[in-house]
DNA sequence: TAAGTTAATGACTTGCGAGTCATTAACTTA
DNA sequence: TAAGTTAATGACTCGCAAGTCATTAACTTA
């Protein structure tokens, strides 16, 4: 008997628990939490259910791992092009946000956000702590760029914190759009066509007349 | 023995299906369509489950009822606005957007917007009708106003369906995000503050430069 | 007011999926 | 290579919620 092809089961510690999360991650957007089986989120991390066990207590732990994970990187490389930049501050604002388009939008990541914002509300917990931890440290990202453009007279007067979220949301229902209306994408704008279209509207809203 | 109290039964076939999809979509919202329990979608309509399956022949059945209704007469009130307007387009623009939040923002049918999103993966042909017959017909009013205030000079030159997707985004965003993630709210701002800023930005980012 | 019609009920069935656990087999080390 | 350790398995339980249906009671009309 020729057993050459049977898929021999291997023990690999380390490597479970994040091949599970992103299993998990792609179903929870495709399906949403409470749609997703975890026999499904197993068999798609190739282990059986019982594995899955030995790494999550619950379904429950495994939808905080999976949002806990990733997004931090992200936010760090944000962190770091604000420290270093030098310049003018709208391109500062544009390097942020085609950042957070490459790291995140782009990526699995981006999934995160349609999941939080499906799942919100069945979970006020973690929908608290992703608050506090993500988007108020994203967008503080998005505020010091207004507020250096301000200080430096090259932005008019403005509240801040009002235009961090108008400016924050394009780019937001973006990544929310193509997980979620992905099978109406015919006819869409480019991501890339997109974003540029949204910093030239800003480009123009925001900068001081000149004088 | 007093049975002045006890709740009489009462046939009401003509409201029951409104009220019932009345109470889904809040749950449906609230808790996402697989999380929903059709016992408590019956109890909020003050009715049996049993009830709910004279009316319709499946949770899914459901969903569907609760997709297609409303909405249209926003759509229709919008294309009236539209119709009937003169004078400068970026107010024609204003009044739609304005309505927009008015008719729907602000009441329950704003729901409707983020269960499609949650749940458009879950029912690709649900969603290829509410493309069609609800998001496509909103962009084309937006469209509509950009393309008058190209035409008359007003607006500078613009690819129209870029422009309308950036446009129409921070409205669907605000919606989505006052579904979900409403147990962070402090600290934010108001959702008229947040539409004027809006509507500013786009001022200085449309109008042609003054000759 | 009695007979007929149908809206409404809620106890019941049934299948599905979260969570368990005794067994197996891949590694370790003596 | 044999004994010991533990990662991995998958058949199992058990509760929950979708969907059913025989019964009840609110209306209708003769």
């Amino acid at each position: 008997m020729s057993q050459s092809a049977v898929p021999t089961r291997k023990r690999r510690k380390e490597a479970r628990p994040s091949e599970l999360t992103a299993a998990a991650l792609e179903l929870f957007v495709e399906k949403g939490f409470a749609a997703t089986r975890l026999d499904d989120v197993a068999k798609r991390a190739g282990v059986s259910k019982g594995t899955l066990y030995l790494y999550f207590d619950s379904k429950e732990a495994l939808f905080k791992a999976v949002i806990q994970e990733g997004m931090f990187p992200a936010l760090a490389e944000g962190e770091a092009i604000l420290a270093r930049h030098e310049g003018p501050a709208f391109e500062l604002l544009g390097t942020l946000l085609n950042a957070w388009w490459t790291l995140i939008g782009e990526t699995h990541l981006s999934g995160i956000m349609k999941l939080m914002i499906s799942e919100a509300r069945n979970f006020p917990e973690i929908a608290q702590f992703y608050h506090e931890k993500v988007i108020t440290r994203g967008r503080a990202l998005i505020a010091a760029a207004l507020g250096r453009g301000m200080a430096s007279g090259e932005f008019r007067a403005m509240d801040i914190n009002v235009y961090t979220d108008v400016i924050i949301a394009p780019v937001l229902m973006l990544i929310v759009w193509e997980h979620s209306m992905a099978c109406c994408l015919a006819g869409e704008p480019e991501p890339r066509e997109y974003m540029a279209v949204h910093l030239d509207v800003l480009r123009r809203g925001l900068l001081a007349p000149q004088v």
